[in-house]
DNA sequence: GACTATACCAAGCAAGCGCTTGGTTTTGAA
DNA sequence: TTCAAAACCAAGCGCTTGCTTGGTATAGTC
């Protein structure tokens, strides 16, 4: 289903490329793409910000390199998640607390820049995250199929979808994993919007 | 109680000044602050870009007036629709809508520049805003806590709050007014994220 | 018509950006 | 040790941006 995804090798994090990377989405993420220059994430990394261009082409090919990364964790992560899980309401559960998780940031994801910088990246950037993107798509949209009745009524699955994404991103926003709110009593919060009897 | 915000008069949307902050609105929404350009603002309306600057101090200054406004405009809005309306239920379905229809941004509406573009604001910007959002916090605080036991059960009303504004924000994302489905539509839909008996 | 205020034009400045270029240093393999 | 590849440095280029400056044009008032 996902191969094409799972084919791409995850960049080594502690390797220069991949200390890049993870330098650059952690400041994609709290800067925003446009007002991060090379030298912040020279900078953060520790080398001049010349050196950045021996490892990528150009800025935006940083940018897109993060997104491709970040689908493909989160991909990889769901599909871990899933591994055992029967029940519609716990493969659901379990990859709304992936997405979450990924949404935090704090482990190098960069779910966040994925989503809210996409318009940032150049148009040829977007093309080559397409394949990604369908494939995390059509992981959400086989797993609704098989929830069929247990979903909220009323409101279109499609729409309904759309919903509890919107309300998930914007966990970006405020939440603050301080040991108060865990992700799992999060996630449990999440699953009303999405089931008729959570 | 929301006197403050009602207090700024509305600017003249065909006035020079209300033309651009239209104009740059749109931008903002559509490019980003950051990749809308001076140049571009003027020439969406027409002028050339140094003008800008007999009407305003600064590019940032541009953001702080179309978010004031868009603040601004929301709380009179909401206190409009609110108008005779009783049942806690009603009042915060009309706010859903208000709040769907203004981020919708073809009234000239701003909502989702303010939203989305707010660290994008200089910080002295945001401090002159503030007492504005707390007006508009205040409002919906207000409806939640006149909705009490009506809302969804097992969810803490501040997180429920943040879901459902994440995911009316998201709407700007893919959401088409055309004809298929309308404010009403997707606002009753919005409906049970909110309440436990829609 | 004279005067003032408002709106706008045109040219260009200073700062900062992504990136190039010509190098030096470090690392790893033989 | 030698050599080549990888990683990095330093300087600066060409371009873009927000904004300034010195004006002209238009609108409104008396």
């Amino acid at each position: 289903m996902a191969e094409p995804a799972l084919a791409l090798q995850p960049t080594d994090p502690d390797s220069p490329r991949g200390r890049l990377m993870r330098g650059a989405a952690q400041l994609f993420r709290t800067k925003g793409f446009d007002r991060t220059t090379v030298r912040d994430i020279a900078a953060e990394v520790g080398i001049q910000s010349g050196s950045i261009f021996h490892h990528f082409r150009s800025k935006d090919d940083i940018l897109r390199a993060v997104m491709e990364e970040s689908v493909c964790n989160l991909i990889r992560r769901i599909q871990q998640a899933l591994e055992g899980l029967e029940s519609p309401r716990d493969r659901l559960r379990a990859m709304i607390r992936c997405e979450l998780e990924a949404l935090r940031g704090d482990q190098g994801d960069a779910l966040a820049v994925l989503v809210y910088e996409w318009r940032s990246l150049s148009e040829s950037g977007q093309k080559s995250l397409l394949e990604g993107r369908d494939a995390y798509e059509k992981l959400w949209q086989t797993e609704m199929n098989g929830a069929g009745s247990l979903l909220r009524q009323g409101v279109d699955p499609f729409i309904l979808r759309r919903f509890v994404h919107g309300a998930l991103y914007w966990t970006t926003h405020w939440y603050q994993d301080d040991g108060q709110l865990g992700l799992d009593q999060l996630t449990d919060m999440a699953m009303p919007m999405l089931f008729q009897d959570p």
